[in-house]
Formats: C-alpha cells, structure tokens, sequence
RNA sequence: GGGCGAUUAGCUCAGUUGGUUAGAGCGCCUGCUUUACACGCAGGAUGUCGGGGGUUCGAGUCCCUCAUCGCCCACCA
C-alpha cells in the first residue's frame, strides 16, 4: 500500500473483512495440544441457538478476546473454544411458536421427529448466524473445534455423565411438585416463571368438622384445588382451634374425612381465618406440610389442565371452569362464606404465558446432599472449590450467591417433558427379571440397572438399547423426557474437550484458565459445571470466574428485544466499526454490577433505523485518532534507517515518551490480570491520545524536519508506534493489524535499543514488557515542566483573546536551575504557544502592557501592547488573589490547630508547609500585579 | 421478608490504604480550514459527592440511620 493512499478517516470495514481473513488463513486461532507453550483455554459460554446475538454477548465475548489475545501475545497456547448451545425449551418453544403461526399446528400434529427435525434445521440456520457474529467482532476462537450442546461429542460426555451418577447412586427418581405448563404440557423451571399481580378474588369456604356443629373457615385463591385437599392446618398454639386438632372434616363437595392438623409452618394465626386448607399435590407449601404429617397427595390435574377422576364429579373439565362450578355448588350448599377481592401473583409461564400449576409428577434427580454414610455431596464439593479459592470469582462480592445457593443442596431436577434435547439414557421395563437383565448384559461394563419404585426394572446404557434387547416378550421403553439444557451445559469445560475420551486436548487446556459470564447464571451454569468438573475430572473447571455488568438502557432497564431498547452489536459494528463496538464495551466493563447506555436513534447506510449509544463514539473517535497518529509517524517514517540507539542518542522528550510506554505497558499488565477491563481502555486511551499524539508527536515534528535529527527521531517514533500497536490490540485489533502492516513495510525492523524484525502479525506479537530502566523520572519532571508553562501560555492567549496567527513573546521568570530545564525545551515551548521568542530569565522587568500569570515556581508573563485591557486585567489579579488567600486560609486552618499538628502524620504536615510556602510567594507575585498595594 | 449493589458535573462513569483546591469521556461555551486527525486542535464553565447523624486533627472514602433505584433469592393460604 502506498501512504498516499491511506484515507484520512480510518475505515474499519476494509480492515476488517481483510484482516480477519488474513487470521484465519494463518491460523493463528488454532491451538495445538502439541504445543510447548503454557496453556490458557477459555471456554464461551454458548450462546442459545435461539437467536442472534445481543449487546450483553458483545459485551461478553470483547472481554474474552481481549484476554485471549492478551495471552496469545504473552507466548501462552491459547485456546478460545467456541459453540452454542441448544437451549432445550426456549428453542423448542420459538420453534413451536413459528409452527403455530405459521401452520396452525401443534407438536403432537408433526410428532416427535418432525419437531425434531424442525428444530435442527432452525438451529443450523441460528448456529451459523451467531458464529458469523462472533468472527464479525473480531473474536479469535478456534473455529476448527466449534461445538454444539447436542453434537456428538457432547452427547457422548452426557451419557457417560448420567451413566457414572446412575452407578454412584447420584440419580433418582422420585416425585417433585413442579411448575407445570398446561399448554406446552411440560415441566418449566422456577426462573421460566414470570409473576404477574393479578385481580382475584379471596373464597372462604366453610368445612364442617363431622359428628359437631363446629366448623373451620379457610380462605383460598384456588378454590378449585379444595377437590385434593387431604387436611385443615391450624396453629398448635391458636386457641381458638387448639381444641379441635386431631378432630376431623367433612370435606364438601367430596365427602371426604380429613384430619385437623397444627403446623407452626405453614399456618401463621394472624391472617385470614387462622385456618389453612392442606392441598399437598397442588402447592408447594401444602407438598412440604404433607410430608411432615404424612398426608396423602391426591393428583386432580391431567397433563392437559383438565381435572382427572380423583376430581369426582368434576373429572373431565378443565382446571378454569372447576373453579367456578365448585364456587357455585359451594353457594349452593351455603358453604361460601364471603368472596373479597384480592390482588394476588399468579404466575405465568414465560414461554406460553399460561398461568402455571404447581403438579405432582415424576422426575428425575441429581442428588446434591452429603452421602448417609458421611461421604460429601456434590454441592459440598463444588462450595469447597470455592472457599478453598480453587475457584475464585471476580467481583469477588458474587462468591456469596454462588456460596448461598449451593448450601441449600436442594436436588437438582434434572428431566424435562420437551422432545428437543438429550434424552434421559434410561430404559424401563415392567416384565423381566433381574437376573435375565444380568444374563442379557453379561459382561458389559455400560449398563447398569436397578429396581424401579413402581415395579420393573430401570436400565441406564451409555449405549441405546434395542426394544427387544432382552428377548421376547420383553420390551424396553426408553424414558420419553430428556435433560435439562443445564445438564449438558454443565459438562461444556470437559466435554469439549473430548472427555470421556483421554484426548491430548483434554490434557493440555483442561482446567480452563477463565470463565466470563453474566451474574444470572453463577448457580445455574457455573455452580452445575463446579460439579461436574469435580465429579468428571476430579479438578475445577476453571480457576477465575469473571462476572461481567448487565447493560441496561438509560433508564436502568433492562434491554430486551420486545421493550424496543435493544442494541444489535451487528448494526454498531456497520454504524461505527468492530473496534468501536469493543472498546466503547471494554471501556464500560466495570466492577459495577449494571452499565447504562443510553439509547438512541441512527440511520444505516441502506436507510434503515436502528437503536445505537452515544457511548459507542468515544469507540469510534479513539480508533481513528489512533489511526490518524499512525498516518502521521508512517508519512514521517519515509527513508527510515533501522539502527542501535543508546540512551544518549536520546532527546529528553524521547527519554520521557519511553518512560512513559514503559509504565503503561506494565500498568496495562496490571490491570488485565485483575479484569479492570475499563481502567486498561482509559490508560490506553490517555496514554496514546494525551501523552503521545497530544505531546509527543507535536515534540517530534521539528526534529523529524531537520535532517540532522531525523534517523533517530524516526527510530523513536518506529518504536513507540510498534509498542503502541502491540499494546492496543487486544482491545482494537483491527486497527491495529492495519498499522502494523503498513509500519511492516517501511519500517519491518524496528525497536529500542536493539532493532528486531517484526512478527508478520500483531496478532503474534510479543506483548510489551520493557526493561524497568527506561523509567526516567528526570525526564518525566523535565516535560511536566515545560507542559506547565506552555499551558500557562495557551492559557493567556486565550484568556486574553490573542489572534491565532499572532506570534507573541512570552517571558517566564524562574530560578537558576528550573531556568536551565526550560530552556532545554525551549524549541518546543516557542512551537507550541506560536511564540517569535521565549525569554526564559531570573528577573525581568514586566511590560506595563502585559498579561501574567503566577505559577507555584514561575512567573509567566505575555506581553501584549495595546491588547491589554487593565480593568479586567485587575479583576484577574484580584480573582487569583482571592483563590491564593482560600487556600492559605485554609492551610492555616489547620497548621494553626494544635490537634492536627501533633495527631496527622508527619509527612502530611511537612507537605502543608511546603505548600505554604510556596502560596506565600505566589501570594506576594501576585500583589506586585496589583496598583498601590 | 433475606441478600447484593447503586446514588459524585446536564448524561455515562472513575475516585486505590481517610490527607493539599474531587477527576475523565460525552454534552455545553469561546476561538481555530495550525501540513496526522473537524471522528480534530487550543482554551473555558459546570459539583450542598442522595438526606441526617456519628467516629476522627481531617470523611466522597469508615460506622449508624433514612430515602430512592436496580438485581438475586425466598415467599405471599
């Protein structure tokens, strides 16, 4: 590429499409097993086939990129491995949905495998379009090895997971109330519930205790479910019922005896009635109250919401109007003892929006408690991993959820009533004998088999098992429930590895280095994969977990596709470029727990509108300033002469930049290891805007026309560039490639002291870890000087309204020593302040027509004839006066109390003297500017 | 109800172990086609650090309390 040819703005769309492909084509995503080099792997956290892409996984996958990167550039063997993940319900319900609309058919009219069959095909189309996202941002995963939740090789780590928890006696079967969908006619979990305040109605329904005119009133929202009752709860200590309990009811409608039980639990005397109606298949309070008192559960619910024969008179009809024929028959009867209206939650299921029953029904478990016989539980090993900081969690403040939840050890039910997702490998039958099983799998170590509750055997194969395996007349039936999307998520660190298999991979990567997930799913991703990588591999998964913010709108909501406030990262990166979205993103990342981005309209090149952040310019600006500096040294670079330098070769503004790369290489270092993802893009954004484009360059220009300076000032700037693309490019990658190629060609070798020959990739660059003794804190001193007067300068010619153009001769009146530093940068003072002259002196006469300034050590004085308005000059003086006596005053304030002086630390009080010293002169300059004083 | 977090400039956020006059980006104001960049340069204004109380020589920072907002968990017969 000729320079001439390199456009004003940066434009990422170019780079982008080129340089990835160049990525790819070298292979520099592809981890070896092979490899020599240190490991470092993470895992992405799969994104649901569900749908494209939001602002959260940008967000998520910028910060594993750039550790990515960042470790790659270290010399480490770095491993990103990506996939998606199949998302058991919520796919199966996008896809239900569409068949709905657009067919008008439900699953049962296309069956198990035309559903099936439908998803993949949506998945295949989602899968593509979430990996060409990922590759559109940037991100360097090694494509090579992308997994899918149900693929094969998943598959195979999930049979022979459930296999080893079926042997070890960590599965079971058993009943569980759980949240059931009438309309989707499965089981949801707890967090696919959404709770909705509704206008309902209170019922208190009188049950009459038998053989006595007494009676007990409950009051209920679900009068309905009165058909299962199975007892009447009161407080053991209310005395209002103490005398009944043990007694017994008539429950009407059915006619049915049930007990006059006292739970302290359940029952709190103060509301309602005092009584409680006991209903322990339809409530999950009542559920836990009936195994307490050993109560019988009695079932209404088919799986279609309509109420089964256990409902007597009302089996047939549907769960809705139950309610208001046993409200009406209740009236009837003259049982009703009042309706009020009531607000009560009622909750829907997410999925299908249909208010969801509590139902009794069987399940399969992963048991969490510790063993009876003291061994430790699953949970108890997967919180150990934590408190031992195996595992630690950055912030570390979401240790406490994940410590929290764990130390229920509530059973993880692991069986879903869906048809997309792993089926559960076990196969029933109701016929055999065990020892018949024990002749058919003689000698096969992949099934195993137990006694099922309700008779017959259960089979549980890493392999499927044929209907007839066991001969005539015996048939298996597989379990027609598959796992929870979680129970293959959860093995995602191993299983994509290859586990079971004893692969090279699985020895090299495995356990991950990091793990970069939102807060929502710390218990139930993050924990589950504790487990698993202990059970499976017996070690961690990972050892640092980042848990990233929630981008939320300006409002503080959240953003979501039917709110209307979503970013698509697809329309920011056509807006502003990849490089932009990622560092707007990195800058926003931190240790907070929500980020707000304010949304906003914009138009696309092809019209459309779209929602976009004022906060994705700064990513836009920041990039091209780069840029925009790189063009600058690269037009500069021309003729350039690769060669040793030596410290003394070296100007005082050169020293000072070196300095100044040196420690935001090792700040930088820094930050990255301890996730500090927007202090890393701050100190990048200072160092290469404030310190090197705004100073550094500026301080080069002249030496970069002189011949005589030229060679060394270009293998300065060559070598600042080169750190500089080396530093920024985990975080802006593209941009950087660009520079770096283009600074390849005119300057392929290049660095300080010693010149070496660039990597043909930034990509595989070496990161930046310069000697400490480039750190120059003469020269640091040295340039803070001169900054500060060219500033006090600036200041005055703006202050004071002198014309641009107009050259002006400024004097600065400091002591001996200070005065020799100065005028080392004289050059640069005179450049920067468009000055004709600095006099730099120990005294000077001031003009009667001058503007002045009076630093802490220096006088700056701007002669301006006929430009100098005295009033307002005055008025300044005064100004500075005052703020001079504020401080003094303050100061004195405290050098005055007693109590300061003998308690403060004594390199505070000596600070404050100095300080006072130093306004006291300041004081007396600035009333020598002063008439008459 | 339990837990976590937030409240600092118009907006989005920094502010290390308490210590000189609390910072940044955006926005705003003034000037500028200064040979890398107007996606820019130079300069500037803007804060009862949510309220109240306490500890301390000294509090944005530590403690208590109240308020508002957000999130997680549990629960509402």
């Amino acid at each position: 590429m000729s320079l001439a040819d390199l456009p004003k703005a940066y434009e990422p769309q170019s780079a982008q499409s080129r340089w990835y492909a160049f990525w790819l084509e070298k292979g520099y995503f592809h981890a070896n097993p092979a490899s020599d080099k240190p490991p470092y792997t993470i895992v992405i956290p799969p994104p649901n086939v569900t749908g494209a892409l939001h602002l959260g996984h940008a967000l998520n996958n910028t910060i594993q990129d750039i550790l990515i990167r960042w470790k790659r550039m270290q010399g480490f063997e770095t491993l990103w491995m990506p996939g998606t993940d199949h998302a058991g319900i919520a796919t199966q319900a996008v896809v239900e949905t569409r068949l709905r609309k657009e067919e008008n058919k439900t699953r049962h009219d296309v069956g198990r495998e035309g559903l099936v069959e439908r998803i993949w095909a949506w998945k295949d189309e989602y899968e593509q379009r979430i990996l060409s996202q990922l590759r559109l941002m940037g991100c360097s995963c090694d494509w090579d090895r992308t997994r899918f939740t149900l693929d094969p090789i998943c598959a195979r780590a999930v049979r022979e997971t459930f296999f080893r928890l079926f042997q070890a006696d960590k599965i079971f079967r058993g009943k569980r109330l759980v949240n059931w969908d009438t309309h989707l006619r499965t089981a949801v979990a707890d967090d696919e519930i959404e709770y909705i305040e509704q206008a309902g109605h209170l019922w208190s329904i009188r049950y009459p205790v038998t053989g006595s005119d007494e009676s007990l009133v409950v009051a209920t929202t679900r009068p309905e479910t009165m058909l299962g009752d199975t007892a009447v709860a009161v407080h053991p200590e209310d005395p209002r019922f103490k005398h009944l309990i043990g007694k017994t009811l008539t429950l009407p409608l059915m006619n049915r005896p049930i007990p006059i039980i006292a739970d302290g639990i359940l029952v709190d005397p103060k509301f309602g009635t005092g009584c409680v109606k006991v209903t322990p298949a339809h409530d999950p309070n009542d559920y836990q109250t009936g195994l307490r008192h050993n109560l019988p559960q009695i079932n209404l619910l088919n799986p279609d919401g309509t109420y089964n024969e256990n409902a007597g008179a009302y089996a047939g009809i549907d769960r809705r109007e139950v309610r208001k024929r046993v409200v009406a028959d209740l009236e009837e009867q003259g049982l009703l003892v009042k309706v009020e209206p009531y607000a009560n939650r009622v909750g829907l299921s997410d999925r299908s929006k249909t208010p969801i029953e509590p139902y009794l029904s069987d399940q399969w478990f992963v048991r969490m408690t510790d063993g009876t016989n003291g061994e430790q539980g699953l949970a108890q090993v997967a919180m150990d991993a934590v408190t031992s900081g195996r595992v630690q969690i950055h912030p570390e403040r979401y240790a406490k959820s994940y410590l929290d939840w764990l130390g229920e050890k509530r059973d993880w039910c692991i069986s879903r009533q869906l048809w997309w997702g792993h089926r559960i490998p076990i196969w029933h039958c109701g016929t055999c004998s065990e020892s018949e099983i024990s002749r058919a799998f003689a000698g096969r170590d992949d099934v195993a088999w137990r006694a099922a509750e309700s008779g017959g055997w259960l089979i549980c194969s890493t392999s499927d098992l044929a209907e007839d395996v066991l001969g005539a007349p015996h048939v298996l039936t597989q379990d027609p429930d598959v796992l929870d999307t979680w129970f293959s998520s959860a093995l995602w660190p191993h299983s994509t590895l290859g586990w079971p298999e004893p692969t090279a991979e699985l020895a090299k990567f495995y356990p991950t280095s990091v793990l970069s997930t939102a807060r929502d799913i710390i218990t139930l991703w993050v924990a589950r994969m504790v487990i698993f990588g202990e059970f499976n591999m017996n070690d961690v998964p990972f050892k640092d977990v980042f848990i990233h913010p929630v981008i939320q709108d300006g409002k503080g909501q959240r953003m979501s596709k039917s709110a209307g406030n979503g970013i698509d990262p697809v329309d920011i990166i056509d807006l502003y470029g990849a490089d932009a979205l990622r560092f707007t993103l990195a800058s926003a990342a931190t240790e907070t727990q929500d980020l707000r981005m304010p949304v906003d309209k914009a138009k696309l090149p092809d019209g459309r509108e779209v929602n976009t952040s004022e906060r994705f310019e700064q990513g836009r600006t920041f990039p091209n300033k780069f840029w925009n500096a790189a063009r600058f040294a690269l037009m500069n670079l021309e003729g350039y002469e690769p060669g040793e330098l030596s410290h003394g070769d070296l100007t005082i503004d050169d020293r000072w930049i070196l300095s100044l790369l040196e420690r935001t290489a090792r700040d930088l270092t820094n930050d990255l290891n301890s996730f500090a993802f927007a202090e890393a893009s701050k100190r990048l954004r200072d160092f290469t805007w404030n310190d090197f484009c705004d100073w550094y360059v500026e301080f080069a220009k002249a030496r970069l026309r002189d011949p005589e300076t030229r060679p060394v000032a270009q293998r300065v700037l060559a070598a600042v560039l080169d750190g500089l693309c080396r530093l920024l490019h985990p975080v802006i990658p593209f941009v950087t490639e660009q520079v770096w190629q283009a600074l390849g060609e005119i300057a392929p070798q290049r660095g300080f002291p010693t010149p070496e020959t660039a990597a043909e990739s930034v990509c595989i660059a070496q990161w930046p870890s310069y000697p400490a003794d480039w750190h120059d804190a003469e020269a640091e001193s040295i340039v803070a000087q001169w900054q500060e007067k060219i500033a006090a300068i600036r200041n005055l010619r703006a202050e004071r309204n002198v014309p641009t153009a107009a050259k002006v001769a400024p004097i600065i009146i400091v002591n001996e020593a200070l005065g020799a530093t100065l005028r080392e940068g004289e050059a640069h003072i005179k450049s920067l302040t468009n000055a004709a002259s600095v006099t730099i002196t120990t005294s000077a006469d001031r003009p009667a027509e001058s503007a002045v300034t009076v630093l802490g050590d220096a006088e700056v004085i701007l002669p301006l004839e006929g430009l100098i308005d005295r009033k307002a000059e005055e008025e300044r003086n005064r100004k500075a006066l005052a703020n001079v006596d504020k401080q003094l005053a303050s100061i004195d304030g405290k050098l005055n109390n007693d109590q300061f002086v003998s308690r403060a630390k004594p390199e505070v009080v000596e600070d404050l003297r100095a300080k006072r010293a130093e306004l006291v002169s300041q004081r007396e300059s600035v009333l020598k500017l002063l008439p008459n004083q």
